[in-house]
DNA sequence: TAGATTGTTAATCGATTAACAATC
DNA sequence: TAGATTGTTAATCGATTAACAATC
């Protein structure tokens, strides 16, 4: 219904909905979070419209139904399971992570070659690549974490498709090739300062 | 020179391009970085050539050429020194990171307000958030990782900014409020999925 | 009523693609 | 030469903003 950056801007007024809402605020102004975004008020309007999210014409928009809107879009009604694959500095670090809850996410468990990380120290079990299929069906899970080695994530990326996958989060620093009906969000930490450093300016050219 | 949209490309053109020199390569073509980037042939040579990098009209690019102009323009020849806020999962996770290296970064030192982790066991030393200013003047250091807590974040940030740091890689779920000159990058994992399962469909409407 | 705000339609702007000329 | 590829100019497409009408 909506295309990437739209999504993306829903997800910051959400964010912004939230912060009004802890602070006690009833209702809000399209230019109010015009100000928390830096999205201009006009194209919040229209982005709610589009969604079907209507305001008073003189009273602004009320909160609780806007954050019920962008609930429903995202569907943090229904509980979403997820995996983890590879248990390095970042994936544990994820998969200890508390916030999932909070979207309605649920870590339902991580995957490593290595048998000495298949303890009890991780708040989820974690299995052999072997168990991948099981999981999957078992929990009916269609988004994976990956947290594998450079050089690994291509071929483990392959195989959490094979196993219906639909959407992976790449943690690691390679453009992966999936099939089309296969969505890949990249995090890459040192691409993300290399731009901050390009656009600050500390790059002379 | 660049704006956003075609430093994101310029980067991946980057990655694509090192795979390709790993893999034994020395010329590419514009339609091979397209197949392998999913950016088409001819916005590639348009990207090239406003950043004044010629191809050779029958022969395509040559890959050493390319890698020595994006290394001049992300300014991979001079030395960046960063610092990170918070060591708690992700920020411990981000510290022992060994890839800083690889884009010419230099990771010098790391706070966190509980004395508990100002300790050896961390590739950096650790401060208190006391020594920031010193710690910037020294290395002359303009971008920071954030990985504080989300309630601290905002007051974090407004501290970094005011003892010099002009870029932010941001892992706390919050949308700060920076002044102009200053640069955010959001890392957010929660959102990051959430768009992944709009966007594959797993969320019916 | 006057003023503030939403919501929509038309205009603008910027980014991408199509077409094609240049040339190795 | 013919074919492949780059590089540029014009056309298209999509996203954002401007203008304004609607209305509380």
């Amino acid at each position: 219904m909506v295309n990437l950056v739209q999504t993306k801007r829903l997800q910051k007024y959400r964010m912004a909905l939230l912060r009004f809402k802890k602070m006690g605020l009833k209702k809000t102004f399209s230019h109010s979070l015009s100000e928390e975004t830096s999205v201009s008020a006009v194209l919040i309007r229209k982005d709610f419209s589009q969604c079907g999210i209507r305001g008073k014409r003189r009273g602004g928009y009320d909160i609780d139904l806007l954050l019920g809107e962008l609930k429903k879009i995202f569907g943090h009604e229904k509980e979403q399971n997820i995996i983890i694959v590879g248990l390095g500095n970042i994936g544990s670090a994820l998969v200890k992570y508390e916030d999932y809850r909070q979207s309605n996410m649920n870590m339902v468990a991580a995957f490593d070659i290595d048998p000495a990380k298949r303890t009890r120290r991780y708040p989820v079990p974690v299995y052999s690549l072997e168990n991948l299929r099981e999981v999957i069906d078992t929990f009916d899970v269609s988004v994976a974490i990956l947290a594998v080695p450079e050089f690994s994530a291509q071929e483990t990326s392959r195989y959490l498709v094979e196993n219906g996958i639909r959407g992976i989060l790449n943690f690691a620093p390679v453009l992966l090739k999936v099939p089309d009906h296969v969505l890949v969000n990249n995090v890459n930490v040192m691409i993300e300062l290399e731009r901050l450093m390009y656009h600050i300016g500390v790059i002379q050219d």
